[in-house]
RNA sequence: GCCGAUGUAGCUCAGUUGGCCAGAGCAGCUGAUUUGUAAUCAGCUGGUCGGGGGUUCGAAUCCCUCCAUCGGCUCCA
């Protein structure tokens, strides 16, 4: 016999040889139709595999992460099946699950486009009918290369070529059969609702010097319903693009005479940004930030000293020459280094620091032409940069602060859902950083003892670090649940190396100074794109570039609105008149779609009392009130909005 | 940059296998209407069909090339 214990403590007795399936079974029959895959002793492991000794066992349904991980990693090669019978002489890369779904690599003999998706899909349906089990099989790694070069696999023989010697497992679902370390479902009945979401190239082994594979993606449910209600989320992700709203709302713009991704801010969305700008000025005025300006170009040489320049020199917007051609200039593609040469204007005392510059940088890159995205990705964008150059043993409370401000903003715009990524170097491949590997540590340390201090929810990722120094990113999730990456806070203790920063301290002598980078919203491009995408456009009424509009039932009433209009304005509200000459509703009707958080309409009945019939983006009529109680009550929300995070904490 | 797709009026889109002056709705303009909580009616304006080149008696439609956009890959200081 053997002991099985089960993530909630108890433990069960079973014989040897018992299957994770036949637990399950033993459990409830329901469990056992429901589990789709097992961790055994920490490790994830098919539910056919017989267990010998005493284990920890951890049964996994749909709603956990290795299940979904294993339904779409087997979807993949229900798909590949299904490739392998419509399309014979087909060569397969790699095929794994993803956050959402699953995609295989495949190089075939004739193009697969967009339509022959439903074909493909049809066959996979056709298959998993059969609920064709997922058997496993280990074979000598010789075999296993005899196998695929006999097929003409000459991925698979690439991969297999660089596994370890030893045993290869392969998986069979019914004709196909493939290299592969599971685990897998059961069978492939499993399946119930499959959807091929796209075709793309891709890079064989991702590197774009090898052969461009074909990529298709799907995603897959053990419920038909589940399917559905990913599809309505992606009608509503799509319905909530920023590139579409953008244009809707006519906050910016691009022309190709301007170039692509050189962002136009239009009026409306000039006005927003500017709303965000001067909250975050106001933020890091009480937390001791300096405002800076500086150039948008700097000399070549300046990024030399930096080290950008050997860095993205190459791949960057190139010089700018003097007209005599003698001087070289550059686009500022970072901030930093003139934050660095304002640090040095003058000497610095122990007792000056921390210093903290900040300024609303716009800076170009030269992003690939095929990666850029909306506002997301763009080649000049305006960071909401500062730099604070700190004594060591400064450094943990100056980066914990920053931390508070990220999160001050996250909760006051309503992000509040997120996690932070600690990004610190590959340990295997240091020589892609510079700096000492003590600083290194030193800075990694700083980093890692700040998000626990606060109480982040974290995750480490190995080799995702800047070249310079270890980062931390917040990472948060909007109101339908996507990802994205907003704030980043990183330790430098490289620049002020290289620029030669220092300050006096107590014992008379000149210490190095620690930079700290920070920029919460990223980028104001950015940030406004994620902040469209999570509010669907319904901006909070303290940033939103309208808050009011006063709609005249009649011209007769276009006075009176303006009237309205203007002691609004007085009082720092942002409102405006509809007087086109159209019904009340479709003026309502044309306001709502705009977004506008407060519609007035104003007639007869209020000219003569005096009030305003007030109706709410969304809500509807709100009855009416006097301007001055309107006034009140908008300033109130516009004030708790902003308080919003104070009132949290 | 690479693979694939797309590009018709300010916006959203129709335009059959190449064939008469290229269409619709919305927006805009003009007029009528003076309106009570999500689209009043009528008329009009607006397009070198992404740019350039080619094939053809004839090109929005076929070919080449450039530009831009979209989905990915790679990249992201």
């Amino acid at each position: 016999m053997i002991k099985i214990t089960f993530p909630d403590g108890s433990i069960r007795e079973y014989a040897q040889g018992t299957t994770a399936m036949q637990i399950a079974e033993s459990i409830s029959p329901r469990l056992a139709q429901e589990v789709l895959v097992a961790t055994v002793n920490g490790k994830v492991t098919d539910l056919q595999v017989p267990i010998q000794e005493d284990s920890t066992v951890k049964l996994h349904k749909w709603e956990d992460e290795e299940g979904k991980r294993t339904f779409w990693h087997t979807s993949s090669h229900l798909m590949a099946e299904a490739l392998e019978n419509l399309y014979p002489g087909i060569k397969f890369g790699i095929g794994p699950s993803i956050e959402n779904g699953f995609y295989y690599d495949v190089d075939s003999p004739q193009p697969i486009t967009e339509g022959d998706l439903a074909t493909i899909e049809a066959k996979m349906v056709e298959l998993a009918r059969n609920k064709e089990p997922l058997v496993r099989r280990e074979v000598p790694k010789e075999e296993a290369l005899k196998t695929f070069t006999e097929k003409g696999d000459q991925y698979k023989v690439e991969l297999i070529r660089d596994l370890e010697d030893g045993t290869i497992s392969f998986y069979t679902n019914g004709a196909f059969t493939d290299l592969c370390r599971g685990p897998h479902l059961p069978n492939t009945g499993l399946i119930k609702a499959i959807k091929l979401t796209s075709v793309a190239g891709a890079y064989w082994r991702g590197n774009e010097k090898n052969k461009m594979l074909t990529r298709i993606y799907g995603i897959t449910f053990p419920k038909k319903s589940m399917l559905d209600e990913y599809l309505a989320m992606m009608e509503e992700a799509k319905k909530r693009d920023h590139r579409k709203l953008g244009k809707e709302l006519e906050l910016f713009a691009f022309s190709p005479r301007v170039g692509q991704g050189l962002p136009l801010w239009l009026p409306k969305g000039a006005a927003l940004r500017e709303r965000l700008e001067n909250f975050l000025r106001a933020v890091q005025k009480e937390y001791g930030y300096q405002q800076v300006i500086t150039p948008h170009i700097g000399m070549k040489d300046l990024y030399v000293t930096s080290g950008h320049y050997a860095k993205y020199g190459k791949d960057s917007f190139q010089p700018i020459h003097t007209p005599d051609d003698d001087e070289e200039f550059l686009l500022k593609p970072m901030n930093c280094p003139h934050h660095c040469e304002i640090y040095k204007v003058k000497p610095r005392s122990y007792k000056d620091l921390p210093i903290r510059f900040a300024e609303f940088g716009t800076v170009y890159r030269y992003e690939q032409s095929g990666e850029l995205h909306g506002l997301t990705r763009v080649r000049g964008f305006t960071q909401d940069d500062a730099h604070m150059f700190v004594r060591p043993d400064q450094l943990l409370e100056e980066f914990e602060k920053v931390i508070d401000i990220v999160l001050y903003i996250f909760k006051t715009l309503s992000f509040d859902s997120y996690t932070a990524q600690i990004s610190l170097r590959d340990p295997n491949n240091k020589e892609k950083y510079i700096g000492s590997d003590e600083n290194w540590e030193k800075a990694e340390a700083a980093i890692i003892k700040a998000a626990k201090d606060k109480g982040l929810n974290t995750v480490v990722e190995y080799g995702e670090a800047a070249f310079y120094g270890p980062k931390l990113d917040f990472m948060v999730k909007d109101a339908i649940g996507r990802k994205w990456q907003l704030g980043t806070i990183q330790v430098d203790y490289n620049l002020p190396e290289r620029f030669d920063l220092t300050y006096k301290g107590a014992d008379d002598q000149m210490h190095r100074p620690i930079m700290i980078h920070r920029a919460p919203f990223g980028s104001m491009e950015r940030f406004v794109a994620v902040l469209l995408e999570h509010t669907g456009g319904k901006f909070p009424l303290w940033l939103a570039p309208d808050q009011v509009v006063v709609l005249p039932i009649s011209e007769k009433f276009n006075e009176y609105a303006q009237k309205v209009s203007k002691y609004l304005n007085n009082r720092d509200i942002r409102a405006q008149v509809d007087d086109r000459n159209e019904k009340i509703g479709r003026k309502i009707r044309d306001n709502e779609l705009k977004r506008i958080p407060y519609l007035l309409i104003v007639g007869e009945k209020e000219q003569s009392e005096g009030t305003v019939s007030v109706r709410e983006q969304g809500v509807g009529d709100k009855g009416s009130m006097t301007q001055e109680q309107f006034a009140e009550l908008i300033s109130g929300l516009v004030k708790a909005e902003i308080d919003k995070a104070k009132a949290i904490e």
